[in-house]
DNA sequence: GTCTATATGAAGATAGAC
DNA sequence: GTCTATCTTCATATAGAC
Protein backbone atom coordinates (compact mmCIF):
# COMPACT_ATOMS: atom_id res chain seq x y z
CA UNK A 1 0.00 0.00 0.00
CA UNK A 2 2.86 2.59 0.82
CA UNK A 3 4.71 1.69 -1.98
CA UNK A 4 1.73 2.21 -4.50
CA UNK A 5 1.14 4.89 -2.82
CA UNK A 6 4.21 6.66 -2.83
CA UNK A 7 4.96 5.48 -6.55
CA UNK A 8 2.34 4.01 -8.01
CA UNK A 9 1.10 0.86 -9.46
CA UNK A 10 3.44 0.90 -12.33
CA UNK A 11 6.04 1.79 -11.12
CA UNK A 12 6.97 -0.36 -7.93
CA UNK A 13 8.05 -3.73 -8.99
CA UNK A 14 7.40 -6.78 -7.24
CA UNK A 15 11.36 -6.68 -6.25
CA UNK A 16 10.62 -3.59 -4.29
CA UNK A 17 7.38 -5.16 -2.88
CA UNK A 18 9.91 -8.28 -1.13
CA UNK A 19 12.30 -6.27 -0.35
CA UNK A 20 10.18 -4.09 1.81
CA UNK A 21 8.85 -7.08 3.85
CA UNK A 22 12.05 -9.18 3.91
CA UNK A 23 11.56 -11.76 1.71
CA UNK A 24 12.94 -12.33 -2.42
CA UNK A 25 11.00 -11.74 -5.70
CA UNK A 26 9.76 -15.22 -6.14
CA UNK A 27 8.34 -16.07 -2.59
CA UNK A 28 5.71 -13.44 -3.18
CA UNK A 29 4.09 -15.48 -5.77
CA UNK A 30 3.35 -17.99 -2.73
CA UNK A 31 0.54 -15.20 -1.64
CA UNK A 32 -0.83 -13.83 -4.91
CA UNK A 33 -0.94 -15.09 -8.38
CA UNK A 34 0.29 -11.86 -9.67
CA UNK A 35 0.64 -8.09 -9.01
CA UNK A 36 -2.93 -7.02 -10.74
CA UNK A 37 -4.11 -9.45 -7.67
CA UNK A 38 -2.67 -7.75 -5.18
CA UNK A 39 -3.57 -4.52 -6.11
CA UNK A 40 -7.15 -5.67 -6.65
CA UNK A 41 -6.70 -7.16 -3.13
CA UNK A 42 -5.82 -3.88 -1.10
CA UNK A 43 -8.67 -1.98 -2.88
CA UNK A 44 -11.39 -4.29 -1.81
CA UNK A 45 -9.87 -4.88 1.49
CA UNK A 46 -10.25 -1.01 1.82
CA UNK A 47 -13.73 -0.43 0.43
CA UNK A 48 -14.87 -3.40 3.00
CA UNK A 49 -13.46 -1.58 5.75
CA UNK A 50 -15.07 1.35 4.92
CA UNK A 51 -18.33 0.34 4.81
CA UNK A 52 -18.26 -1.95 7.52
CA UNK A 53 -16.78 0.75 9.93
CA UNK A 54 -19.20 3.05 8.72
CA UNK A 55 -21.73 0.76 9.21
CA UNK A 56 -20.75 0.53 12.50
CA UNK A 57 -21.33 4.42 13.07
CA UNK A 58 -25.08 4.30 11.37
CA UNK A 59 -27.70 5.52 13.71
CA UNK A 60 -31.56 5.65 12.95
CA UNK A 61 -31.73 9.52 13.83
CA UNK A 62 -32.47 12.83 12.37
CA UNK A 63 -31.05 13.31 9.16
CA UNK A 64 -28.92 16.45 10.62
CA UNK A 65 -27.63 14.16 12.70
CA UNK A 66 -27.00 11.36 10.46
CA UNK A 67 -25.25 13.76 8.07
CA UNK A 68 -23.05 14.94 11.17
CA UNK A 69 -21.98 11.75 11.83
CA UNK A 70 -21.26 10.67 8.71
CA UNK A 71 -19.30 14.07 7.99
CA UNK A 72 -17.13 13.48 10.79
CA UNK A 73 -17.06 9.49 10.44
CA UNK A 74 -15.59 10.08 6.54
CA UNK A 75 -13.01 13.01 7.39
CA UNK A 76 -11.31 10.90 10.45
CA UNK A 77 -11.61 7.26 8.22
CA UNK A 78 -10.05 8.84 5.38
CA UNK A 79 -7.17 10.76 7.27
CA UNK A 80 -6.26 7.78 9.01
CA UNK A 81 -5.95 5.75 5.56
CA UNK A 82 -4.42 8.00 2.96
CA UNK A 83 -2.70 5.59 1.43
CA UNK A 84 -5.54 3.66 0.38
CA UNK A 85 -7.50 6.38 -0.43
CA UNK A 86 -5.14 7.52 -2.76
CA UNK A 87 -4.57 5.04 -4.61
CA UNK A 88 -8.27 3.98 -4.44
CA UNK A 89 -9.19 7.07 -6.67
CA UNK A 90 -5.64 6.28 -8.74
CA UNK A 91 -5.41 3.19 -9.52
CA UNK A 92 -8.71 2.19 -11.02
CA UNK A 93 -7.59 2.00 -14.21
CA UNK A 94 -4.76 -0.74 -13.31
CA UNK A 95 -7.72 -3.26 -12.84
CA UNK A 96 -9.50 -5.28 -14.61
CA UNK A 97 -13.13 -4.79 -16.03
CA UNK A 98 -14.48 -7.18 -13.35
CA UNK A 99 -12.41 -6.61 -10.68
CA UNK A 100 -13.04 -2.57 -11.67
CA UNK A 101 -16.66 -3.35 -11.69
CA UNK A 102 -16.54 -4.95 -8.25
CA UNK A 103 -14.46 -1.95 -6.59
CA UNK A 104 -17.11 1.00 -8.37
CA UNK A 105 -19.98 -1.07 -6.77
CA UNK A 106 -18.92 -0.72 -3.13
CA UNK A 107 -18.10 2.81 -3.67
CA UNK A 108 -21.46 3.32 -5.00
CA UNK A 109 -23.16 1.81 -2.11
CA UNK A 110 -20.92 4.14 0.19
CA UNK A 111 -21.99 7.03 -1.74
CA UNK A 112 -25.94 5.79 -2.11
CA UNK A 113 -25.77 5.87 2.41
CA UNK A 114 -25.08 9.88 2.08
CA UNK A 115 -27.35 10.33 -0.99
CA UNK A 116 -30.10 8.20 1.19
CA UNK A 117 -29.46 11.02 3.99
CA UNK A 118 -29.37 13.61 1.91
CA UNK A 119 -33.04 12.72 0.05
CA UNK A 120 -34.48 12.18 3.86
CA UNK A 121 -33.41 15.30 4.82
CA UNK A 122 -34.87 17.05 1.56
CA UNK A 123 -37.88 15.09 2.23
CA UNK A 124 -38.58 16.29 5.73
CA UNK A 125 -37.58 20.06 4.87
CA UNK A 126 -34.47 19.91 7.11
CA UNK A 127 -32.70 19.99 3.91
CA UNK A 128 -33.36 22.45 1.03
CA UNK A 129 -30.82 20.93 -1.82
CA UNK A 130 -31.78 20.38 -5.62
CA UNK A 131 -29.86 17.25 -6.24
CA UNK A 132 -29.54 14.49 -3.25
CA UNK A 133 -27.31 12.69 -6.03
CA UNK A 134 -25.12 15.53 -6.78
CA UNK A 135 -25.02 17.00 -3.41
CA UNK A 136 -23.63 13.52 -2.36
CA UNK A 137 -20.69 13.66 -4.50
CA UNK A 138 -19.82 16.81 -3.72
CA UNK A 139 -19.95 16.50 -0.12
CA UNK A 140 -17.69 13.68 -0.48
CA UNK A 141 -15.31 15.62 -2.96
CA UNK A 142 -14.94 18.07 -0.27
CA UNK A 143 -14.26 16.00 2.51
CA UNK A 144 -11.91 13.40 0.66
CA UNK A 145 -10.15 16.65 -0.56
CA UNK A 146 -8.81 17.21 2.98
CA UNK A 147 -6.52 14.61 2.32
CA UNK A 148 -4.41 16.23 -0.34
CA UNK A 149 -3.08 19.77 2.04
CA UNK A 150 -3.91 17.87 5.48
CA UNK A 151 -0.65 18.54 7.39
CA UNK A 152 0.28 16.95 10.55
CA UNK A 153 2.42 20.42 11.35
CA UNK A 154 0.37 22.65 10.09
CA UNK A 155 -2.11 25.58 11.48
CA UNK A 156 -5.22 23.59 12.44
CA UNK A 157 -5.69 20.76 14.25
CA UNK A 158 -7.98 17.44 12.77
CA UNK A 159 -10.13 18.57 15.46
CA UNK A 160 -10.46 21.84 14.40
CA UNK A 161 -10.61 20.94 10.36
CA UNK A 162 -13.91 18.26 11.35
CA UNK A 163 -15.30 21.26 12.89
CA UNK A 164 -14.96 23.77 10.28
CA UNK A 165 -16.06 21.18 7.31
CA UNK A 166 -19.38 19.92 9.63
CA UNK A 167 -20.19 24.24 9.07
CA UNK A 168 -19.38 24.22 5.76
CA UNK A 169 -21.77 21.27 5.12
CA UNK A 170 -24.19 22.57 7.32
CA UNK A 171 -24.35 25.24 5.51
CA UNK A 172 -24.10 23.56 2.16
CA UNK A 173 -27.46 21.53 2.46
CA UNK A 174 -29.41 25.15 3.83
CA UNK A 175 -30.60 23.89 7.17
CA UNK A 176 -31.75 26.13 9.73
CA UNK A 177 -33.66 28.33 7.32
CA UNK B 1 -1.62 13.67 -22.42
CA UNK B 2 -3.88 11.08 -23.09
CA UNK B 3 -1.80 8.67 -22.55
CA UNK B 4 -0.93 9.49 -19.55
CA UNK B 5 -3.90 10.23 -18.01
CA UNK B 6 -5.39 6.76 -19.35
CA UNK B 7 -2.47 4.44 -18.44
CA UNK B 8 -0.27 6.54 -15.68
CA UNK B 9 3.34 8.06 -16.49
CA UNK B 10 5.06 4.96 -15.10
CA UNK B 11 2.62 2.77 -17.16
CA UNK B 12 3.25 4.85 -20.99
CA UNK B 13 6.73 4.13 -22.98
CA UNK B 14 8.76 6.53 -25.14
CA UNK B 15 7.51 3.74 -27.79
CA UNK B 16 3.76 4.32 -27.46
CA UNK B 17 4.58 8.27 -27.26
CA UNK B 18 6.18 7.65 -30.53
CA UNK B 19 3.29 5.54 -32.19
CA UNK B 20 0.57 8.24 -30.96
CA UNK B 21 2.30 10.90 -33.04
CA UNK B 22 3.60 8.90 -35.71
CA UNK B 23 7.20 8.32 -35.47
CA UNK B 24 9.88 6.30 -33.67
CA UNK B 25 10.82 6.22 -30.76
CA UNK B 26 14.62 7.78 -31.13
CA UNK B 27 12.74 11.28 -32.80
CA UNK B 28 11.00 12.14 -29.64
CA UNK B 29 14.33 13.03 -28.24
CA UNK B 30 14.74 15.78 -30.76
CA UNK B 31 11.92 17.22 -28.90
CA UNK B 32 12.28 16.58 -25.26
CA UNK B 33 15.80 15.89 -23.52
CA UNK B 34 13.61 13.08 -21.69
CA UNK B 35 10.79 11.30 -20.70
CA UNK B 36 10.13 13.50 -17.19
CA UNK B 37 10.98 16.84 -18.96
CA UNK B 38 8.17 15.91 -21.15
CA UNK B 39 5.39 15.40 -18.08
CA UNK B 40 7.00 18.72 -16.95
CA UNK B 41 6.00 20.73 -19.84
CA UNK B 42 2.26 19.28 -20.15
CA UNK B 43 1.86 20.46 -16.49
CA UNK B 44 3.38 23.43 -16.76
CA UNK B 45 1.42 24.45 -19.96
CA UNK B 46 -2.08 23.42 -18.29
CA UNK B 47 -1.57 25.32 -15.04
CA UNK B 48 -0.86 28.18 -17.03
CA UNK B 49 -3.25 28.00 -19.85
CA UNK B 50 -5.44 28.06 -15.98
CA UNK B 51 -3.74 31.32 -14.79
CA UNK B 52 -4.15 33.11 -17.80
CA UNK B 53 -7.91 31.88 -18.78
CA UNK B 54 -8.94 32.67 -15.44
CA UNK B 55 -7.07 36.34 -15.08
CA UNK B 56 -9.11 36.86 -18.58
CA UNK B 57 -12.59 36.19 -16.47
CA UNK B 58 -11.44 38.13 -13.47
CA UNK B 59 -13.75 41.54 -12.73
CA UNK B 60 -13.45 44.01 -9.95
CA UNK B 61 -16.83 43.12 -8.75
CA UNK B 62 -18.76 42.07 -5.65
CA UNK B 63 -17.61 39.25 -3.68
CA UNK B 64 -20.88 36.97 -4.43
CA UNK B 65 -20.44 38.01 -7.99
CA UNK B 66 -16.81 37.03 -8.45
CA UNK B 67 -17.16 34.06 -6.38
CA UNK B 68 -19.67 33.23 -9.08
CA UNK B 69 -17.70 33.54 -11.41
CA UNK B 70 -15.05 31.99 -10.14
CA UNK B 71 -17.43 28.54 -9.90
CA UNK B 72 -18.70 28.72 -13.28
CA UNK B 73 -15.07 29.11 -14.96
CA UNK B 74 -13.56 26.61 -12.86
CA UNK B 75 -16.25 24.08 -13.61
CA UNK B 76 -16.10 24.90 -17.30
CA UNK B 77 -12.37 24.68 -17.66
CA UNK B 78 -11.68 22.21 -15.54
CA UNK B 79 -14.25 20.19 -17.71
CA UNK B 80 -12.94 20.77 -20.53
CA UNK B 81 -9.24 19.37 -19.86
CA UNK B 82 -9.96 16.09 -17.64
CA UNK B 83 -6.82 14.36 -18.32
CA UNK B 84 -4.69 17.85 -17.85
CA UNK B 85 -6.49 17.94 -14.64
CA UNK B 86 -6.42 13.75 -13.71
CA UNK B 87 -2.46 13.85 -14.43
CA UNK B 88 -1.53 17.45 -12.26
CA UNK B 89 -3.04 16.13 -9.56
CA UNK B 90 -1.41 12.41 -10.08
CA UNK B 91 1.88 12.79 -11.19
CA UNK B 92 3.20 15.36 -9.51
CA UNK B 93 5.41 12.64 -7.28
CA UNK B 94 7.24 11.71 -10.60
CA UNK B 95 8.74 15.40 -11.08
CA UNK B 96 12.28 16.48 -9.33
CA UNK B 97 11.69 18.39 -6.67
CA UNK B 98 12.15 21.43 -7.77
CA UNK B 99 10.09 20.76 -10.88
CA UNK B 100 7.22 20.13 -8.44
CA UNK B 101 7.76 23.37 -6.11
CA UNK B 102 6.97 25.22 -10.04
CA UNK B 103 3.76 23.49 -10.81
CA UNK B 104 2.69 23.76 -6.65
CA UNK B 105 3.73 27.50 -6.82
CA UNK B 106 1.06 28.00 -9.73
CA UNK B 107 -1.40 25.95 -7.96
CA UNK B 108 -1.15 28.13 -4.97
CA UNK B 109 -1.68 31.13 -6.78
CA UNK B 110 -4.94 29.85 -8.25
CA UNK B 111 -6.18 28.85 -5.02
CA UNK B 112 -5.50 32.18 -3.56
CA UNK B 113 -7.51 34.42 -6.12
CA UNK B 114 -10.32 32.02 -4.99
CA UNK B 115 -9.34 32.64 -0.82
CA UNK B 116 -8.96 36.36 -1.94
CA UNK B 117 -12.46 36.92 -2.96
CA UNK B 118 -13.68 34.70 -0.07
CA UNK B 119 -11.96 37.15 2.69
CA UNK B 120 -13.28 40.04 0.72
CA UNK B 121 -16.90 38.98 1.24
CA UNK B 122 -15.94 37.56 4.96
CA UNK B 123 -14.79 41.63 5.71
CA UNK B 124 -18.01 42.97 3.90
CA UNK B 125 -20.25 40.43 5.78
CA UNK B 126 -21.52 38.93 2.49
CA UNK B 127 -19.95 35.44 3.28
CA UNK B 128 -20.03 34.06 6.94
CA UNK B 129 -17.14 30.96 6.27
CA UNK B 130 -14.86 30.15 9.43
CA UNK B 131 -12.03 29.94 7.42
CA UNK B 132 -11.10 32.03 3.56
CA UNK B 133 -8.19 29.49 3.14
CA UNK B 134 -10.22 26.03 4.06
CA UNK B 135 -13.01 26.83 2.44
CA UNK B 136 -11.33 28.12 -0.76
CA UNK B 137 -9.44 24.49 -0.60
CA UNK B 138 -12.78 22.96 0.15
CA UNK B 139 -14.65 24.57 -2.89
CA UNK B 140 -12.15 23.40 -5.69
CA UNK B 141 -12.40 20.45 -4.47
CA UNK B 142 -16.05 20.08 -4.43
CA UNK B 143 -15.54 21.74 -8.35
CA UNK B 144 -12.88 19.41 -9.30
CA UNK B 145 -14.69 16.68 -8.31
CA UNK B 146 -17.79 16.58 -10.95
CA UNK B 147 -14.94 15.02 -13.23
CA UNK B 148 -14.97 12.14 -11.20
CA UNK B 149 -18.06 11.16 -12.52
CA UNK B 150 -19.54 13.52 -14.94
CA UNK B 151 -20.52 11.96 -18.72
CA UNK B 152 -21.52 13.38 -21.31
CA UNK B 153 -24.64 11.14 -21.59
CA UNK B 154 -25.98 11.39 -18.03
CA UNK B 155 -28.94 12.75 -16.46
CA UNK B 156 -27.75 16.26 -16.35
CA UNK B 157 -26.40 18.28 -18.64
CA UNK B 158 -23.05 20.61 -17.73
CA UNK B 159 -25.54 23.56 -17.64
CA UNK B 160 -27.76 22.22 -15.43
CA UNK B 161 -24.79 20.99 -13.29
CA UNK B 162 -23.08 24.33 -12.77
CA UNK B 163 -26.20 25.47 -11.61
CA UNK B 164 -26.65 23.00 -9.01
CA UNK B 165 -22.77 23.57 -7.94
CA UNK B 166 -23.34 27.27 -8.32
CA UNK B 167 -26.15 26.84 -5.81
CA UNK B 168 -24.91 24.67 -3.14
CA UNK B 169 -21.63 27.48 -3.35
CA UNK B 170 -23.56 30.23 -2.44
CA UNK B 171 -25.00 28.17 0.56
CA UNK B 172 -21.76 26.82 1.56
CA UNK B 173 -21.05 30.20 2.16
CA UNK B 174 -23.82 31.07 3.69
CA UNK B 175 -24.77 34.39 1.50
CA UNK B 176 -28.02 35.75 2.18
CA UNK B 177 -28.35 35.02 5.78
C1' DG C 1 14.81 15.71 -38.22
C1' DT C 2 13.88 10.87 -38.80
C1' DC C 3 15.37 6.40 -39.23
C1' DT C 4 17.44 1.61 -37.71
C1' DA C 5 20.17 -0.59 -34.54
C1' DT C 6 21.75 -1.21 -30.16
C1' DA C 7 23.67 -0.51 -25.31
C1' DT C 8 22.21 -1.40 -20.79
C1' DG C 9 19.26 -2.42 -17.36
C1' DA C 10 15.16 -3.98 -15.13
C1' DA C 11 10.63 -5.73 -15.30
C1' DG C 12 7.00 -9.94 -14.26
C1' DA C 13 6.88 -14.46 -13.70
C1' DT C 14 8.55 -19.40 -13.33
C1' DA C 15 11.61 -23.61 -12.25
C1' DG C 16 13.54 -26.42 -9.21
C1' DA C 17 16.71 -27.09 -5.10
C1' DC C 18 16.39 -27.11 -0.18
C1' DG D 1 7.53 -21.50 2.05
C1' DT D 2 11.82 -19.41 0.69
C1' DC D 3 15.77 -19.29 -1.97
C1' DT D 4 18.79 -18.62 -6.37
C1' DA D 5 18.86 -18.62 -11.11
C1' DT D 6 16.78 -17.74 -15.24
C1' DC D 7 13.39 -17.00 -19.25
C1' DT D 8 11.46 -13.52 -21.90
C1' DT D 9 10.12 -9.12 -22.71
C1' DC D 10 10.31 -4.43 -22.60
C1' DA D 11 12.09 -0.10 -20.84
C1' DT D 12 14.97 4.60 -21.54
C1' DA D 13 18.28 6.49 -23.97
C1' DT D 14 22.04 6.93 -27.47
C1' DA D 15 24.82 6.37 -31.94
C1' DG D 16 25.34 7.13 -36.39
C1' DA D 17 23.52 6.70 -41.31
C1' DC D 18 20.70 9.29 -44.46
Amino acid sequence: MQLFAENGYAAVSMRQIAAKVGVQAGALYNYTPDKQSLLFDLLKGHMDDLLSARAEGRRDDAPAKQLEAFARFHIRFHHARKEAVFISYMELRNLTPENFETIENLRRRYETDLSDILEAGQKSGDFAIDDPKIASLAIIAMLTGVNTWYRDDGRLSLDEIEQIYWRMVQNLVASGR
